[in-house]
DNA sequence: GAAGATTGAAAAGTCAATCTTC
DNA sequence: GAAGATTGACTTTTCAATCTTC
């Protein structure tokens, strides 16, 4: 069998697994955007990004942290940055440029996530724990944490360029 | 709390499950794409849809077909089928522009695939089923089936534009 | 000189419009 | 006229180069 993409390396069970993970992954995020972009205007990594500042006391971060707790390269989130600051959202703050850079979510900003937060968040109830058992949120909490580590391990988990 | 991004419409446990599943979803496509672009210049999405034509008797299959196969949007595998067409892996297969073309893969595609597979499917074995127990496979495929359904669901599984 | 950040050009994805055939 | 497919314009992401401060 030189025709079977996946030969011997992964067996049956395994092949099934990929294949519903792949699709998830794939499916997920785009399904996730779908409503954010449809009902609020934003990305899934903007909100991403937003919901992240929300979370801290003062509403900022610097980018490097900023970068790593939303999963996204310093490339991508300043020119996030630069788009969401465009809008009102977020402002940079550390004048300077160079070396070590805040965000902070404005109040209007601050406006928008809320807003935003409820219709997101009936989407991921709709599309993953409405359809999970208790049991196998446990699971999943385990088996994501589980890759993330793996993938965050070797590569050092800092995503450069 | 209105400063809080999650509510009470998601508890503690679920909390926690989202955030690993949000980075599994962020983190795990690039993790592949980076492997596969760096070890064989190929995309993730390219990777599937030659592993779809090459799953086929004859290595062939409907653009609409190998979009849902791929989980992608007709418009979104038109381009790529032209960008392989490019580099002589894929070739449509139906003569007049219209309704119905077919993709087939060529010789140095399939070659291709065959090649790039070996380092692919490493990774995944590295990055998923090397860290995770036989029950958490199952269990992953199961999740991930349900999810997959409850995405499939209401919008139709039909992905237009 | 290296960590943190920015920038611009190139590549890929999305969206809406269009086209052809059934 | 609608399903299947293509196309071009626009947006976003990525990659490499650059810049500043420690």
């Amino acid at each position: 069998m030189d025709d079977d993409a996946f030969p011997r390396s992964i067996d049956e069970r395994e092949r099934r697994a990929w294949f519903g993970l792949v699709s998830t992954i794939t499916l997920l995020p785009a399904a996730l955007e779908s409503q954010l972009q449809r009902e609020s205007g934003v990305s899934l990594y903007e909100f991403r990004v937003m919901a992240a500042l929300l979370m801290q006391p003062d509403h900022t971060l610097q980018l490097k942290d900023l970068a790593s707790v939303t999963d996204g390269s310093l490339s991508r989130l300043s020119h996030v940055v630069t788009r969401l600051g465009r809008r009102g959202w977020v402002r940079r703050y550390s004048e300077r440029t160079g070396r070590a850079t805040q965000a902070r979510l404005t109040d209007r900003g601050r406006q928008k996530v809320v807003e935003t937060a409820p219709g997101h968040i009936a989407e991921v109830r709709r599309l993953v724990f409405d359809v999970l058992s208790a049991e196998q949120v446990g699971a999943l909490e385990e088996i994501t944490g589980r890759i993330n580590t793996a993938i965050g391990a070797q590569s050092g988990s800092s995503r450069t360029s």
